[in-house]
This record gives C-alpha cells, sequence and structure tokens, in this order.
DNA sequence: CTACTATTAAAACGAACGTTTGATTTAACA
DNA sequence: TGTTAAATCAAACGTTCGTTTTAATAGTAG
C-alpha cells in the first residue's frame, strides 16, 4: 500500500504539491487542507515540517531558486573567464541570464514549467514578506549580471539599461507566466500551447509536450528580448518594418 | 463634517477605495472590512451596492476598461478611416494599442497609474471568474487589432505575429505592474520611480509625480515594444549591437 | 526491553472571512 | 405631513482560515 507515498518522504511530496497549486491557484488562493489534501498528509504536517506557511512558499522558491541562481552565476563566471577581462557581448550575457532559466523550464526534475509560471507569477504576487524574500534570493545574480551588461554596453546610459533589463525580466515572466491567461485574450490561435494549459494535471503524460513547448518558447523569446535590448532610444521610433 | 465623503456616493466611493486596495494587496489579499473601512461605508455596503465581492472587482474593471477598450476601437477606427483602405504601417497599431494605455495612465480621472498596475496585476491572477471575465471584456479589442497587424504585416506567419504581440501585452504589464518589485530587484538605481511606489497612499500629493512617471514609462517603453515586434526571427541571433 | 526522538494523527483553537438579517435612518414625492 | 422606497446600520450568521495541542505511532540506540 501507499506505493506512490513511500516513493518520497513527506517534506519533498508537500514541497511538490505546494508547489504546483500555488501556481494554479496563488498564493493566498491555496489554502493549506488543500495542499496537505492533495499531497495525502495530515494537516499538520506543514507546520510541522516548515513552521507556516510563509515559510512553506519560500522553501518551495528557495529549493529551485538554489539552483536557478547558482548556475546563473556559474554560467556568467565560465564566460567572463573565457573573455579573460575583455567586455562580454550583450547577448552572452543574456542568453547566459535567460538561456539558463528557460534550460530549466525543459527539465522536469528542475520543476520544469511549473516552476517557470509560479515564479513568473509570484514575482507580482503584492505580499510584503514575498517581495523581501525575492529581493533577497536575487541580490547577487542581478548585481553581477548588470555589471556585465554595463560593461557590454558602455555607451548606453546605465538607467537605460536597466530600464531594458526591467522590461525583458517582464516578457519573460509574463510569457511563461500568463501563457494560458493571453492565449485566451489573444484568441486560441496557437493550439499548441494547450497542452500548457491544464494546471491541475500532475500526471507525467505532459511532460514531453512541456518540455517541447519550453524549447519553442526559449526560440522565440530569445530574439524579442535582443530586440528589446537592441532597440533605438527615445523619440526615435522610425518605420523600418516590413 | 464628512466633507470628503458628501464629495463622491457611496458606489463610487466604494470602486475607489477596491481599485486602490486590489492593487496594493491582491484579490484575495484584501477583505471586504479592509474596503468598508477605508472607504467609512458600512460592511454591507458592497454586498448591497454590487451583490459580492466578486461582483465588485468586475465592477471595478468595467467601469476603466469600458472607457479604455472604447478609446481603443475609436483610435482604430480613425487611423483606418484615414487610410481609406490601406494596410497600417505597424507603428501605428501599436501607437493606437498601447499608447491609448498609457495616455490613460496620465489621468487620474481615469484612474491613473493605479489602475494601469492593478490591471497588470489582475491578468495573472489565477482565479477562473477573472480570467474569463476579462476574455469577454479584451475580445472585440484584441480581434480588431489582431487583424489590423495581420494586414499591417502581411508576409510574417500570423502565429509569429501572436506571439510577439503576446509578449508585448506581458513586457507592457509587467513594467507597469512590477515597477515596485523590479525595482527593489534591480538595485534601485532608478530612484525617479521611487514617487510610485507608496500603494497606500491616496493623497493627491503624489498625483504629479506619477503622471510625469507616466509620460517617461511611456516614452522608454514603446521604442521597445516595437524592438520586440522588429526582432528577426528565431535562430538569427547576430550581434550588431552596440 | 527500555528510553528517547522523530513523525503522524485527530481534534480543537481563536480569528477572520464573505454574506445575510432585520431594524433604523434618509430622501423623495403625494 | 404621511407614505414609500432607497440606503445605512449594528449584529450575527455559518464557514474556512492558519495554527496549536495532545495523544498515538513508528524507529532506533543503549
Amino acid at each position: 500500500m501507499s506505493e506512490t507515498k513511500a516513493n518520497l518522504d513527506t517534506r519533498e511530496r508537500i514541497l511538490d504539491v505546494a508547489e504546483r497549486l500555488f501556481m494554479a491557484h496563488g498564493y493566498e488562493g491555496t489554502s493549506m487542507r488543500m495542499i496537505t489534501g492533495a499531497a495525502e498528509v495530515n494537516l499538520a504536517a506543514v507546520n510541522y515540517h516548515f513552521g507556516s506557511k510563509e515559510a512553506l512558499l519560500r522553501d518551495v522558491f528557495r529549493r529551485r531558486l538554489a539552483w536557478l541562481n547558482g548556475e546563473r552565476l556559474r554560467a556568467l563566471d565560465a564566460l567572463e573567464k573565457q573573455a579573460d577581462g575583455a567586455p562580454l557581448k550583450p547577448s552572452q550575457v543574456l542568453e547566459a541570464f535567460f538561456g539558463t532559466l528557460l534550460r530549466m523550464g525543459e527539465d522536469e526534475s528542475l520543476g520544469g514549467m511549473t516552476f517557470l509560471r509560479l515564479l513568473g507569477r509570484t514575482l507580482t504576487e503584492p505580499a510584503e514578506f514575498i517581495r523581501t524574500f525575492f529581493a533577497g534570493e536575487y541580490a547577487e545574480v542581478i548585481e553581477r549580471y548588470k555589471r556585465a551588461l554595463f560593461r557590454a554596453l558602455p555607451d548606453v546610459p546605465r538607467a537605460e539599461i536597466v530600464w531594458r533589463l526591467h522590461f525583458m525580466l517582464g516578457a519573460m515572466s509574463y510569457a511563461i507566466a500568463g501563457t494560458d491567461v493571453l492565449q485566451v485574450v489573444t484568441g486560441c490561435e496557437l493550439n499548441e500551447l494547450k497542452e500548457l494549459n491544464e494546471p491541475d494535471e500532475s500526471a507525467g503524460a505532459g511532460v514531453a509536450g512541456n518540455r517541447d513547448e519550453a524549447v519553442r518558447l526559449a526560440e522565440r523569446l530569445m530574439p524579442f528580448l535582443l530586440g528589446g535590448l537592441r532597440a533605438p532610444l527615445p523619440h526615435f521610433i522610425q518605420e523600418n518594418l516590413q
């Protein structure tokens, strides 16, 4: 009995279920009883293992962000070592930052698209403890990448770079998190997106589809982001398209 | 007595307060008691005037979106009439769509930046009734603008156009909604953003600052969005920057 | 076996939630 | 001025929330 339960210990199973439910219903919209019910553990298990609901959310993210931002730092280290003191190319910096994220979406053992969408959604959650938590978790990575971009674009005003990085983070976040929302809004012509749109399905059946989707998303998003970085300065909206 | 109360009737005052609080704390994070308390009305007033909390949120958005999307349709009508059957330029379409939105952010009587940020945040809320509501409210506008973009870019695959529109909506949404979040994440170098960062202040003192900020945001965001539309197709990430 | 620690279980806690009720006040019109 | 409908009010409704408590159950070293 309890074959599926014995595979993972309680702690890990709670983290997996919470990740999925927070993504599907948001932080406030997910109750402890929903989590412990879906994870088939006792109601008190969350408070026993994590202390509180807030701490659970933090641990859900810590588990993934530790890997993600570590990988990002390692990628930047490798690039800078290879460049040997010379400034990096802007696309290298962006590829290291966003490429690492998108590759994470392809790996189901790292949370896959479920976590990426949760991340994108949670970045806009207004709760104070969430914001301060993210600020702390991201501080080092953002600082390093900002410096790399400043060196890569010495002639662009630094405020402009930060603005554009801001927009790129937004486009990326939203493109991932809002997929199902805007699929409806934009009119369902992209039925290949449909596979992503089953937030409550945890079966392994959709894994392959999600991986393909992540690859496709990465390919389409990267040039868009570079386009954002390469765009002309304000007041110069010329008409050289098509 | 009740000088500030007598100016607006109960209904309108509830809408204003709810708009502000939903923005600051999210839908689930805002209680009826917070709303009625801040609006200085009885707890039962919301259910009396609107029926339920969900209906209140819908009315908060209806009040603004009716104006916004109506204006968007009128702007597109004007452009198409002026073009006299010829395809529009892509930048004209984007300017009509996003420019209308950003100009709304400059007008405090239309909700200003408070509503824009609420809109951006709520678009990623997972609650089902919110999603279906937005899909209905946006359907006509998106359909019209999609058609205009298809005509404006006959050589670009339609799926590609929808993708890029998707990303642009995301970048715009997030740039507005996530201002205070990413200000922290990206390191506070843009201290001119600080003025926006007082979600609980309703006094008129910050109005001028917010309007300036909206104009600045518009100027910076538009070329970024055009850059997104103008970006090369996948697999062609060349290095012509800086 | 005993003693001890870690984990799970059932039950209940007080607080806060959205909503409803029924009485009371306000405003408009005959 | 008396009548009626709209609006406001205090109070309570039943439910659900996150958390805590207390007891029972492994699992392990001495």
